[in-house]
DNA sequence: CGCTACTTTGATATTTTTCAATCTTGGTGG
DNA sequence: CCACCAAGATTGAAAAATATCAAAGTAGCG
């Protein structure tokens, strides 16, 4: 079942981090779409391939990067359930998508989708918020990558997949980290030296705790969030 | 006159790098707008203020930024003819957004031009289409910041605003930077000092030549391109 | 003409990158 | 069930780059 998780533009009562399709909406994306799963690992698509599709994701997690003429790769950004990715340029993707997890997608035909949308007022005004959320998540990416610590921008980006990856609600504090050291490095701009250098460090402060590599676990809160505002 | 500038989804002959709104679709605008001039770093906005209109500006620059508890700025855009902020979050305005040269921005009413788009499909998704452009122009912010040299980031800056800034098409080269190098600094991730010293650089390298400090000109277009390429 | 904001340049300190070697973990197959 | 393998992670030491601090220079504007 396709949704779009999203801040809205207006104030509203209580805490809604999801834009909630109504029934019909839904059921006319399904319609429109195809389901698709995907093994760890697979290339969902690749930069500068032809796009027919954008991707709406329903369970799992995919990074969105980009390979540099030096080898290098840039990490766009990691996207998760509710989340929405393939918007092309001029008819091509211009990231490629890795799927991290396992993941389940809604692929939706492009030309389908801008029919849909046009006759649709209320379902576009509810994509037109989701790609703005999206674009404050990248600006908010770059007040990260302003810091100088290390340590502090990998705090900041485990705070950051606090709020992002999971339906919203961890167990007990534990916050998934399923992309590597490298991609976190990609998506920081540090190398994965550095990253993991400053896991221990956050570790040796007695901030935060790291099992099975994968998952964070903040046991410091006060501490933890000192070091988000020392910025 | 409002327009939006933005590569569209799908593929489009020549190069098309507006959204050009029908007559109506502006006269619309108009109609739900209000003209507003802005002087030379005037702000228009705060970040955290209530957000009751969103902007599109039709002649001139602005940045847009976010000041850090240690009284650091990251500039999270420069924004010129044909772009779009002021898209809320929550009800409030995520960043603050100050004018850089003197401009001239169309004001709309954030319920009025909801109610319009709603109402009117093809210009939402002119809207959806340009949101979208910004977000890949975050990207695109995204991946000049992983490059570790500072002479690299600012080449690539160079020619970010080569195509960005005035209403397409330079007179002989000469690239606009109406910036001040800490606004350059906040952007690139680095301190004033190294925009200035990456500056030196690029004329030291016989690639880039400034004048009067607020313009640029390339003038070893090979080597400028090899620079840009050797990431 | 002088103020003010902005810029340049220099020397030092801090930080990260790089290169290299070793260690860990999860999965595979005998 | 265990040993092995390969991808990913950690740690160390040296090199490279930027940040910082400080002082002097420049340009635009009233």
């Amino acid at each position: 079942v396709p949704t779009l998780a999203a801040v809205p533009f207006a104030t509203t009562d209580g805490t809604p981090n999801r834009v909630l399709l109504t029934d019909r909406q839904r059921q006319d994306l399904v319609k429109v779409g195809t389901r698709v799963d995907f093994a760890p690992r697979s290339m969902v698509y690749r930069e500068g391939s032809p796009a027919q599709c954008v991707f709406a994701i329903t369970d799992g997690a995919v990074k969105s990067y980009r390979d540099l003429p030096s080898g290098k790769r840039t990490v766009t950004a990691f996207l998760f359930a509710g989340d929405l990715f393939g918007l092309a340029e001029n008819g091509r993707y211009v990231n490629s998508v890795r799927a991290i997890t396992r993941v389940t997608l809604y692929q939706l035909p492009l030309e389908d989708l801008a029919d849909l949308l046009k006759h649709d007022g209320e379902l576009q005004f509810k994509f037109l918020v989701k790609v703005t959320h999206e674009l404050r998540e990248a600006q908010r990416r770059a007040v990260i990558i302003n810091r100088r610590d290390a340590a502090g921008r990998l705090a900041m980006f485990i705070a950051l997949m606090r709020f992002r990856n999971p339906p919203l609600g961890n167990i007990g504090d534990l916050i998934p980290l399923p992309m590597t050291r490298s991609d976190i490095g990609g998506f920081l701009g540090l190398s994965l030296e550095s990253v993991s250098r400053a896991a221990a460090e956050l570790t040796r402060r007695g901030l935060v705790t790291f099992d099975r590599r994968n998952h964070a676990r903040v046991v410091d809160k006060a501490g933890f969030h000192k070091l988000l505002a020392a910025h």
